[in-house]
Formats: C-alpha cells, sequence, structure tokens
DNA sequence: GAATAAGTTGACTGTGGTCTCAACTTGTTC
DNA sequence: GAACAAGTTGAGACCACAGTCAACTTATTC
C-alpha cells in the first residue's frame, strides 16, 4: 500500500471533477474520447488532468476502481441462488452493466492496457469458478464448458450491444439467451477447439487492436 | 450501369496496385490503416489514391467488391447440402472469412458507411433466407430463431477473432460450436426479446461507433 | 500574514492523419 | 511527333490529439 498523503483540497475537487466528466463521457462515448475533451468538460486545464493521472489508463483506472468490487457482490448474490439460476444471474446482470456503459464495455472486451489485477480482481475469479462449477456439477451446464469460455459471452454481448444500442438496447438479452441455452444443451455436440487456457484469456484481454 | 470511359494504361496499373496495398494492409491491419500508408505501400503518391478513390469507402468497396460473390457462392454449396448441416457450412465458412481477415472482420461487424446493397448482396440474403428456413422446417434449427439472429453469429466471431487472433486463431470455432448447440437445442427455453426485425438489423450494421 | 509547497494554467511542440492543388509527366490520338 | 487530355506528384494546408513546461496562483503552515 503506498501510503500517500492527502491531496490539497482545490487538488481533490479537480481529480473528483475530472473523474466525473471522464465517468459520463466514457459512458456516452466510450474509451476513445479525447483527454483534451475530459479537461474541458471537467473545466480544468489539459495540464491538471496529466497532472492528476500521467497515463491514460491511470484516468481509466480511477474512472472504473469501483467495478471489480461490484462484480465480486454479483458473483456473491449468484453463489446464493440455485447453481444455474446463479449462473444466469451473474451473467446477466455483467452484461447489464456492459450494455448500460460504453466505456465498460470498452474495457472488458477491448486491448487497454489494464493494471495490474487487484485482490478484488482475484476474489472475483474465484467466485466465477465457483459459479461455473457449482453450475457444471448440478448437471445443468454441460461438462464441457469451462470457465474462460464465459469470455465468449463477454465478447459476444460487447459486441451486440455496440451495434444495437441505438436500435434495439435489449437485443443483446436474446444473444445472451441464445448462448445460455448451447451452455445447458441436453444434447451437447463436442467442441471442435479446446478451451482457452487461462493465461491465453488473460492474453486474449490484454491484447490491442 | 454507369458507362465509365476505359483507363489510361498506367492508371489502371495504378488502380490495380492500390487495390492490392489495401488489401493486404486491410488483411492484416484492419481498416484503420491510413490512406498515405496505402499509397506508400502501393508506391505511388497519395494524390494519385485520392484521384482514384475520393472517399474511404470507394477504396472499401474495391477492395471487398468481391465478397457477396464469395457470400453467394457459400450459400449456394449450403443449399446442395442437408438443411442443418448447411447452416452449419454456411457459417463456418463465413466465419473463416472473418478469421482469415481482419479488414473483412471490421467490415461485417463494424460501422463503415456501406455503399448501397447490389443484387448480388439480394441475392445473398435470399439464399441466406432459404438456409434458415430449410433449417428450421427440418426441425433442427428451434423454431423461434430467425436470419437475423445470425447476425449475434457474425458479431460474436468479430469480437472474439479480434481477441484471440494472436493467441488461439481457432478459438472462434468453440464460440460458434457453442452458438450453434443454442442454436438446435432440443429444450429450448423462451427468448426473452423478439427477433430483430431486417430493417433493424439494416441500421445496426450500418451503425457507427 | 509571510513563506513555502502544492497545484494550475494555457500556450506550445510534436505527431500523424486527411485531403488539395498547381506544376509537372505521360499516354493517346491524329 | 505535336498537341491535348489524362493522370501523377509531393509539398503543404489543415486538424485533432498527446504530452510538456515555465510562469503563475492558491492552499497550508507557522
Amino acid at each position: 500500500m503506498p501510503r500517500t498523503k492527502p491531496l490539497r483540497k482545490d487538488a481533490q475537487r479537480n481529480r473528483d471533477l475530472l473523474i466525473k466528466a471522464a465517468r459520463e463521457l466514457y459512458a456516452a462515448r466510450g474509451l476513445d474520447v479525447s483527454l483534451d475533451e475530459i479537461a474541458r468538460t471537467a473545466g480544468v486545464s489539459s495540464g491538471t488532468l496529466y497532472n492528476h493521472f500521467p497515463d491514460r489508463t491511470d484516468l481509466i483506472d480511477a474512472v472504473f476502481a469501483d467495478r471489480a468490487a461490484t462484480v465480486v457482490r454479483i458473483a456473491e448474490n449468484a453463489l446464493a441462488m440455485e447453481p444455474w439460476e446463479g449462473l444466469v444471474h451473474f451473467l446477466e446482470r455483467v452484461c447489464e452493466q456492459q450494455a448500460a456503459d460504453r466505456g465498460y464495455n470498452d474495457l472488458v472486451s477491448r486491448r487497454v492496457p489494464q493494471a495490474p489485477p487487484t485482490d478484488e480482481h482475484l476474489r472475483g475469479y474465484e467466485l466465477m469458478q465457483q459459479i461455473v462449477k457449482r453450475a457444471r456439477e448440478s448437471g445443468t451446464l454441460r461438462d464441457d464448458v469451462t470457465l474462460e469460455d464465459l469470455a465468449f459471452v463477454t465478447w459476444g454481448t460487447a459486441r451486440t450491444v455496440e451495434a444495437t444500442a441505438g436500435i434495439r438496447p435489449q437485443a443483446w438479452r436474446r444473444h445472451l439467451a441464445l448462448m445460455l441455452d448451447g451452455f445447458r444443451t441436453p444434447a451437447p455436440h463436442p467442441l471442435p477447439e479446446p478451451p482457452l487456457r487461462p493465461e491465453e484469456l488473460v492474453n486474449a484481454m490484454r491484447e490491442c487492436s
């Protein structure tokens, strides 16, 4: 834990304004908003933005810092439910987050050099493992599906949300439902390719465009 | 049909060089390659590029002009097969095209202001309708799935290909297989959202980021 | 209420992209 | 092979963005 001395009052205020502006612009238009525009929207100069967030990713990290905790909370709720309902609940809630925030949608599916995973991330990872394991052992989730396969849901939802956000904001629910029926089919056909290994998934998530 | 007078010999050669360079760069790096770089790769000046292709989309249209015919050919082959096998064949071949060419992957899934549909496009559309109808009537494809739902496959594959191209180039096949099992499950669950209407899909395909 | 550290500013540099155009070169025509 | 049309060239205008910094302003400390 880097012990940082408290910010000066005006500095803290500007920092908050920047995060607020970034959060709103990211949500509306995705992560490609220019840093100058964020500064302008926040009502501070671009120098101040760079002073607080030297790197583009520092700002993104700050804006989405709480999201890992949200995922953990969703996962905990899911684990309090029946195995299959829990999995569905988890995926629906996470996809809702994607659908509600274009920046988050970019973050979970696209490049964006990530900060190193926090304890919260690791905890989320463990809970997700449990969600998948439970669903599989309950006999509902087909047993050749792994945690890594959930990335297909994230990626698929990401693109569907992008394409349909302005036209049929709920279209992703249909996409998700179709995928879920693939996950729990009573008549699974052999999958043509082994699942991604955990480190492959990490790399895929980091991968740049 | 706009009757255009034939190009001068050197002009035709430069045009071909430009299309060739664009095709290669697009395939390798997607549609965001800069026009100057394409001109440089082709060995002509940027002025010449703009002379031949005033608009960015003119070049994209020229590069991918033959793809609609390819889709028609794939669809025709698919219709010569058993209904379900035909559908699978069609989707696999189209996704292979996406996986093999980042530019095409961008084209089918992302924005990119499109040229008005050609006769070839309309024919492809009709054949796809038949493929879906046959598969549904054969009892294999669940009967609440429409042609428009195939867009979920395109979109999902697009993102999965982007994310995994450098890591596990065949990962999309697993994603596709899972979706296909959702399409033919013997135990379909009601879908939470009506299918996209044809004009909604057109708009979604046109939609910009 | 000085003195000082902390923070802000905005003009500026640099980069990389789109697109234009006047001067030039080349192919074609007769 | 002249003359004209067709096509090419590349420097440069223009823009949007990232990122820097010396001069300035403000909060805090004693």
